[in-house]
RNA sequence: GGCCAAGUAGCUCAGUUGGUAGAGCAGGGGAUUGAAAAUCCCCGUGUCGGCGGUUCGAUUCCGUCCUUGGCCA
């Protein structure tokens, strides 16, 4: 795990390939099929030859989820490893990590129905008066809910209507089962915050030589896909997006695109520095591998 | 060279009828249970271009100089 462009593919890949491995991709943006330049999905030559999965198993018109992640990713995890493979789980959403490694309560799907409902009576009502409404449903999650998060305020309303018992209720009721394997953490990331930046910067203008913009473009012709959804929010897509849109110029784009990759990468560090490692490594060490190496060597015995 | 406008937070700008100033963006920290590359919360002292003058007090008024842009030569 590490943050985006810290080098965690690489890395991946020669684990698996020392160790016999086989990788899982931990990243919701991976699924999508035809979403590659501005993914950084790894391509067949780059993966050498060592299988990977959770990767192009969805069109960018469908929505995954972190519960369906959890689903995929465990049932990966049984496979390979009954083929005597070492499950390489490799990625930068830290919500799909956290389920991995804590676990997570059993709730109900998303129902496009109850959020459109929602949706429209936030519309006409506004987001603050439905956390309004789940103060008296549920006090607990509204405490904790900021009145202007609407996600989280359609997604415990939505637990409600669904149920007929309140998030907190519910969570309660459905404890995080326990993982039946064990995790180990590594961790991959750039000295500092300003190399990150740096490497943040080239990519994304590497991406764009390499044909981002047509790749959108192609999307965007489909015609079936529309900004709001899951996969067009992907940082890229979304202001290449804008860019196609005659919103922005080519080099405002350029700039907020790379910036929202830095805060993207801001967030992940969030949820790294509160994980406990048993291994860091640096982007830029060459020896990091080898350091992996004889570091989870004994730990797999 | 002359006239006009502008010089305020890293950037773009507001503002102070004279009592040393605040938004957006950027940046930093945090939250995170089926949208998570998402969604949201918290954090703003900076010679208010320089130097003089008026004033109890100047970023604000006056003078001058500097810089930038525009117009005229």
């Amino acid at each position: 795990m590490g943050p985006t462009a810290s080098g965690k593919t690489r890395l991946a890949i020669e684990l698996a390939e020392t160790l016999g491995g086989e990788v899982i991709s931990v990243d919701s943006a991976l699924v999508y099929r035809g979403m590659d330049i501005g993914t950084a999905k790894p391509d067949a030559s780059e993966r050498a030859g060592i299988p990977h999965h959770l990767i192009d198993i969805l069109d960018p018109s469908e929505r995954y989820s972190t519960g369906q992640f959890q689903k995929d990713a465990v049932e990966c995890v049984h496979t390979i490893a009954q083929r005597g493979n070492i499950p390489i789980l490799a990625g930068g959403t830290m919500l799909y990590f956290h389920g991995l490694l804590h676990g997570i309560s059993k709730l109900p799907p998303a129902d496009p129905m109850v959020r459109a409902a929602l949706d429209a009576e936030a519309q006409q009502q506004s987001w603050e008066a439905l956390h309004q409404r789940l103060q008296t449903i549920d006090p607990v999650a509204a405490h904790r809910i900021h009145p202007n998060d609407p996600q989280r305020i359609q997604r415990a309303l939505e637990i409600y209507h669904l149920t007929g018992r309140s998030m907190t209720e519910v969570i309660a009721d459905n404890p995080p089962p326990p993982q039946d394997f064990d995790l180990i953490p590594i961790l991959i990331s750039p000295q500092n915050r300003e190399q990150l930046a740096e490497r943040i910067r080239v990519r994304f203008e590497n991406m764009l030589a390499s044909g981002l913009v047509e790749e959108v473009r192609g999307l965007r012709e489909r015609h079936d896909l529309h900004p709001d959804l899951p996969a067009m929010r992907a940082v890229g897509y979304r202001q290449v997006w804008d860019y196609l849109e005659g919103i922005d110029s080519f080099e405002t784009m350029k700039i907020k695109g790379i910036t929202a990759t830095r805060q993207f990468a801001k967030r992940q560090m969030t949820w790294l520095r509160k994980e406990v490692f048993r291994l860091e490594l640096r982007s830029e060490d060459p020896n990091g591998l080898e350091f992996a190496k004889r570091a989870l060597i004994p730990l797999l015995d």
